[in-house]
DNA sequence: AATCTTATGTATTATGTTATACATAAGTGC
DNA sequence: GCACTTATGTATAACATAATACATAAGATT
């Protein structure tokens, strides 16, 4: 407890990161805000609220907010005081970036990927690349606050690793936050795709929102949860695997995974295309399916609604077991619009009952390819400014400037 | 802030909350544990911790526990010092208790009841009975902690109300807690039973489980979850409601909820009761099915198997999607034991991918009848305890000593 | 029995927080 | 412009907590 280093003129930031986690979660938006919140006394507030402002990381903005009398003015995080980067492992590339604490990309690039490179190679590259985008962000957004990866495959988020079955082979176990935490001494952070965009959902047009699922459709099929207003990762970081959820019947096709029947099997980019190319069409990806949706094919849309009407059985079950409150649609194929949208709603709820689906919205997202990104620079942001951990953010803050 | 009453000579309660709640949850068993948890000074601890034991809340244990030294002297609540009332209320009857806080039953009566009696009724013979009990229990155990309600039907936990379609008509959007309260001035929380089973099963068995799903196989099917450690109710209150999952199939049979091919509908008691009575035996209950499988009729245990099989389906679909570490089986069909597990196990492990069953443990409930007693029991403790209600309670507990 | 280790209590002083009171600020509504 | 309301800052004294140091307790180990 207390600066071990020697004296600074400025105000102490002991004990502040109580107002910043209620300034940066969302808590308390003006100084009224977090007497209430905090419980602290005015003077404590006033007090350490000003060693946050002269420190630059909280800023006063131009907003004020009605109040019958004088308007409360509106506090926040200054996103120029720190930046974090984040890195997006696709398939077949990596896109890499600089964020502030908007969060917004200060600085980009890209790197080619195969899924076959081991783990060791490929971090390396990807620091290569983050310590340029450190050097830059670094020159005018001094604090560097943390690193976090997306990756298309499970990923157990206590411990940071691949698990499970994976396209990435070699990945399995490998220690991803160690060999990045060796090169930047930052806390590092590694998390699956679907749960990335489904945070970056959630922050953005659904903050509000304390139970909601978020289905991609894309290529493959996966989900992300947040329950109670976090996200939910499961006993091994595998909840939401709803692809791979089986319904038998005589005509079962045959799934990647080695099962028949899964709904991805019936219901993803690569079995939609599977069907089109059965008819003829040029189809390989979730992207030439949704161009030839685009172009209004009749088989097309046709399969995009039958599609929509299987996954819509899978989420009837999870609406059943989990009883959200929103439903949001995302990936290639939620492109599709209502062509997929409506045979999710009729199958949702003709299944679920009335409660359940009483207050319950489905709606396709809004989020652009690099949601994971800005999922991934959330990430980072709510574990930094989590009440628990400020205080280290704080020390490493004033170690800085010293 | 502060005690508004006139002086006491004995110590003051002031803050000592964090302290109560720290060893009523098991967080801190020891003065040592709590200066590690509470991150307060031993000057303070044992200030507050000497204010707790005189009041009688807590009381010191004969228990030790090793450390290399001087042991750690075991601190607990002392069940004593205060008790709260339950009712379960099930279809046919009311089960009510007064509880000390071990949680044990000091005190117990029953009343009949008939779905179809309305909660004003009901509610206030529920207060008669309570009003008896508690006089009892007032004598022994002098603090009235709290009152919690069991009962067979979706809560909205939050308002305390039953919500959707339900065997209690009438009860829907009822304010059980406002009448409860104006007659006595203590908190009053409402729940499922299921739920109550879950916590229950989840505090005595597995404390330290932190992703579990309970399903109770009786008459009907239901089923409550623990995510990160808490009970998960979900948006309307209604997550857990496995029983009328479909599938279809040529043969669906018709279920009690007007849907075709509904789990509860192939392999809920009262199903089996309807295929055992088809097949030329006396059956009509769940506990009829279990007397015919305790006999080992060759059908019985057949159909109890398959009932397993479907069962499993469904906890496969919830397994995927939740992925939690643990399922336990409770419900009078769980006393048909392998011959139910088995089936259970076999789709589970058929249907899940590796990763999500590597380490899943899929066991019998071994609580009794009453466990959504003890249940109920528990929720009054952990609401009272919280650290955010805990002043509260100090508050009503040093008001009864002025 | 002597020694080691950790648990636990408490006196003293330093430090931090709050309560209270007062003062000013910046809007709204008349 | 004026009163009214709520936001916000600060001085002072009262209060609470922590740091430090010392002392005792109670078991394990030798």
């Amino acid at each position: 407890m207390g600066r071990h280093e020697q004296g600074h003129e400025g105000p102490t930031l002991d004990g502040a990161g109580g107002i910043l986690s209620l300034i940066a979660t969302g808590q308390a938006l003006s100084r009224a805000e977090l007497l209430q919140a905090s419980g602290l006394s005015r003077v404590t507030v006033t007090q350490r609220l000003n060693a946050l402002l002269s420190s630059g990381l909280v800023r006063e903005t131009e907003e004020t907010l009605p109040s019958g009398g004088r308007p409360t003015r509106v506090l926040a995080i200054n996103a120029a005081s720190g930046f974090l980067l984040v890195a997006n492992i696709g398939e077949t590339h990596i896109h890499l970036a600089a964020m502030d604490l908007t969060p917004a990309i200060i600085a980009q690039a890209t790197l080619p990927f195969s899924v076959t490179s081991g783990p060791e190679a490929t971090l390396a590259q990807v620091g290569d690349v983050f310590a340029s985008l450190a050097a830059e962000a670094e020159k005018t957004h001094g604090f560097f606050i943390g690193i976090s990866l997306s990756l298309p495959t499970p990923v157990d988020f206590k411990r940071g690793c691949v698990v499970g079955p994976s396209v990435l082979h070699g990945w399995d176990d490998f220690d991803i936050i160690g060999q990045l935490q060796a090169r930047f001494a930052v806390p590092v952070y590694v998390e699956n795709d679907v749960n990335l965009m489904t945070i970056c959902e959630h922050k953005r047009r659904f903050p509000t929102v304390d139970d909601m699922l978020f289905v991609k459709v894309g290529t493959g099929i996966g989900s992300g949860m947040i329950a109670g207003g976090r996200m939910f990762r499961g006993a091994q970081g595998a909840a939401g695997d709803i692809g791979h959820i089986q319904f038998l019947s005589d005509d079962a096709p045959l799934c990647r995974c080695g099962k028949f029947g899964c709904v991805e099997a019936r219901a993803a980019g690569w079995a939609i295309a599977r069907d089109l190319s059965a008819r003829g069409f040029h189809a390989e990806t979730a992207r030439d399916v949704i161009d030839l949706v685009e172009q209004r094919k009749p088989e097309a849309l046709m399969l995009l609604r039958a599609a929509g009407r299987t996954i819509g059985e899978v989420i009837s079950d999870a609406v059943s077991i989990v009883n959200p409150s929103l439903i949001v649609i995302g990936g290639t194929l939620a492109r599709g619009g209502d062509f997929l949208l409506s045979g999710i709603r009729e199958l949702v709820y003709q299944r679920c009952l009335p409660l359940a689906t009483r207050d319950l919205s489905i709606v396709l997202s809004t989020a652009q390819e690099d949601s994971a990104l800005f999922g991934a620079a959330y990430l980072v942001m709510e574990n930094t400014f989590a009440p628990l951990k400020i205080d280290r953010l704080l020390e490493r803050f004033a170690a800085r400037l010293a």
